[in-house]
RNA sequence: GGGGAUGUAGCUCAAUUAGGAGAGCAUCGGUCUGUCGAACCGAAGGUCGUGGGGGCAGAACCCAUCAUCCUCGCCA
């Protein structure tokens, strides 16, 4: 089909182009009949423009233009116009002019769309989902997309300044026993082999350091075969980096260069450097989180040295069994009604609390259910250490510790959406949380696993206690948060085959196992390996923060659905049976 | 794997206690020369997610199943 091509986008006409003859191409976004005239808003990526066809301006044009609905793409050629005085349209960058039309060609029809393509649109995700290529029409994930370009855009430029080296691993690699649930992918060559998707490129950026590329990144898909969330999705894109000779606070530098860069870039915001540092157990203590939201305060409170001496059996139970009992004051909300604190109740309840206390702070006492267990020295020791006041209700939980302070810091983001405490103009709240456990127990397989990898690297002044107390080891791990989201974790790693052996031993993986599975690491780390640490990003998630969605699937072009699949192409799907058969490969 | 919510016209939703499947938008036709969420008049449009059950009668009740979203577990 004939068209020309276009002498301007469908946001670059102004004032200064009236009287030029122009030929502009998109998709018809909305079409007026007036009758005897007709309008048509014109779209591409770059904006919209009014075209006009009018039978006294050219009746060919005007006759075929009455055939045209939403979504045909055409080409229209015209002559811009100054609008008639009044009939501006100021939301339009473009508003002060249309074009009549002198040639309009259609290049393509389109069937009615199952939903309008507007800015905001008030469908299910299945449909948009369902027919993705429209619902990315739409001038909002336009933008996400283009927000989600610049971010790539600037971080390659940021890394390559700081002579960051940008190298591609592999897609296909060796499965790894630790961690999440790989994706394997079968081998035709090798019968009853099987490649596994990276889940990160851990391994091969550490052997990248032995090669002594010294600074690399990567922008890199990873897969993990695991449950999905809003902020999960089986294939997501990381930021990938690994430096040699550096420690923590080498990588933080790094690190907060480009945070300062992407905002400046991207939001226009000056972020103040450097950030603020909580450690694991502050955090958890006073945000109930290893990802703690700092927009807002409302902090917990530990206050196992209130209740030291406490007769109340949930709270000796608490401190006799190394349990915790943290509160939480919600100010000014003495008012809460026994039916908004039992649907409170609930919600601490389905996180896996026994129960929650609640109590409402009179003037000269507390009002609550177990008021009478308490005495007066810890009703006055608790009312100081919350800080409370007449008219204030404050929460407590006990438990085991970690378990419990989880379910707190939920209820304090519950209450915070509640009291409405996070300004839609709130500064974005970026910190490091560090220190993290090295290993975490789990009862039911009865062992340690390692909180961050098994590359870890433990801090120093722990490493006596690998063999003989795992449990009190600290790693030299850190994570970034930003506004109550984990969007970066990294750590400096083990660089020597000797310690990474203890590791292993520690995680009660065999000789054998670990010779088998990592053989190739620890090999290479025989080689002079270099000390090394760094960092992966969840690229997704800062994206969608930057764009301020809820759902990363609103930053990625063509996401899956909760459950895995794929609404448009409908994959995963069946395959033939010699696809199978070449496979090596029986369904059971 | 567990919990919660949802599923009715192309889209978004309604339908009281089981008793005539409806609205807005979109679509189609008509009127209309300055609209920009065009307006006005008219029309068409339904496997009530799917399968089964009880019942004179089901969109509604029961069982199963599928899908979507949120969430716990899981995510080194």
């Amino acid at each position: 089909m004939k068209f020309n091509h276009r002498t301007h986008t469908c946001g670059a006409l102004r004032e200064e182009n009236i009287g030029s003859h122009v030929v502009l191409n998109g998709w018809v976004n909305i079409r007026r009949d007036l009758g005897g005239v007709i309008f048509i808003d014109l779209r591409d990526r770059y904006g919209i423009t009014q075209v006009v066809f009018e039978p006294h301006y050219n009746l060919e044009a005007h006759e075929l233009g009455k055939k045209l609905r939403s979504e045909f793409v055409v080409s229209i050629e015209g002559n811009v116009r100054k609008r008639p005085e009044g009939t501006e349209n100021p939301l339009l960058d473009t508003g002060n002019i249309d074009v009549m039309v002198d040639k309009l060609i259609i290049l393509n029809h389109a069937d009615t769309p199952p939903f309008p393509i507007e800015e905001s649109i008030d469908v299910s995700e299945d449909t948009r989902l369902k027919y993705r290529y429209l619902d990315l029409r739409r001038p909002k994930m336009q933008r996400n997309m283009m927000l989600r370009h610049k971010l790539y855009q600037s971080t390659r430029r940021y890394f390559d300044a700081m002579d960051f080296i940008e190298i591609e691993t592999p897609v296909l690699m060796k499965s790894t026993p630790e961690g999440a649930r790989d994706f394997i992918v079968p081998s035709r060559m090798h019968k009853g082999k099987f490649y596994a998707l990276p889940q990160s490129p851990q391994q091969y950026k550490q052997l990248l350091m032995v090669s002594g590329f010294d600074r690399y990144f990567q922008i890199v898909k990873c897969f993990r075969d695991e449950d999905l969330r809003a902020d999960r999705q089986p294939e997501f894109t990381q930021i990938d980096l690994e430096m040699s000779f550096v420690d923590v606070d080498d990588v933080f530098v790094i690190m907060e260069g480009l945070m300062k860069q992407l905002f400046k870039e991207l939001k226009g915001y000056d972020v103040d450097l450097p950030l603020p540092r909580l450690s694991y157990e502050e955090a958890m203590e006073r945000y109930g989180s290893d990802k703690p939201d700092l927009r807002f305060g409302l902090e917990m409170v530990t206050l196992n040295d209130v209740f030291a001496n406490a007769e109340f059996r949930v709270f000796k139970d608490a401190l006799n069994s190394k349990g915790i009992i943290t509160g939480l004051l919600a100010k000014g909300c003495g008012d809460y009604t026994r039916n908004q604190l039992d649907v409170l109740t609930d919600f601490a309840k389905k996180q896996g609390a026994g129960g929650l206390i609640w109590m409402r702070v009179k003037e000269n006492d507390l009002e609550a259910p177990i008021a009478k267990f308490l005495s007066d020295d810890e009703k006055k020791g608790l009312i100081e250490k919350l800080n409370a006041e007449p008219g204030d209700l404050l929460f407590m939980l006990t438990g085991p510790k970690t378990k419990t302070l989880n379910i707190m810091g939920h209820l304090r983001l519950e209450m915070a959406r509640r009291l409405e405490l996070i300004k839609h103009d709130a500064k974005p709240a970026l910190l490091w949380v560090t220190d993290f456990p090295l290993f975490e127990w789990d009862e039911e397989t009865g062992r340690y696993y390692a909180m961050h990898h098994p590359f870890t690297a433990p801090r120093v002044e722990d490493e006596q206690y690998m063999e003989s107390d795992p449990g009190r080891v600290y790693a030299r791990a850190y994570d970034l948060v930003l506004d109550g989201n984990e969007i970066a974790g990294g750590s400096i790693r083990i660089h020597n085959s000797e310690l990474q052996a203890k590791m292993f031993k520690a995680l009660g993986i065999s000789d054998e196992e670990a010779a088998e599975k990592f053989g190739f690491l620890m090999n290479a780390f025989k080689f002079g390996a270099p000390p090394h640490g760094g960092m992966a990003f969840g690229l997704d998630r800062l994206s969608m923060l930057f764009s301020g969605e809820s759902s990363i699937r609103d930053v990625i072009a063509f996401p899956k659905t909760s459950s895995g699949m794929s609404l448009m192409d409908e994959s995963p799907s069946t395959v033939d049976e010699h696809q199978l058969k070449e496979l090596h490969i029986k369904l059971r």
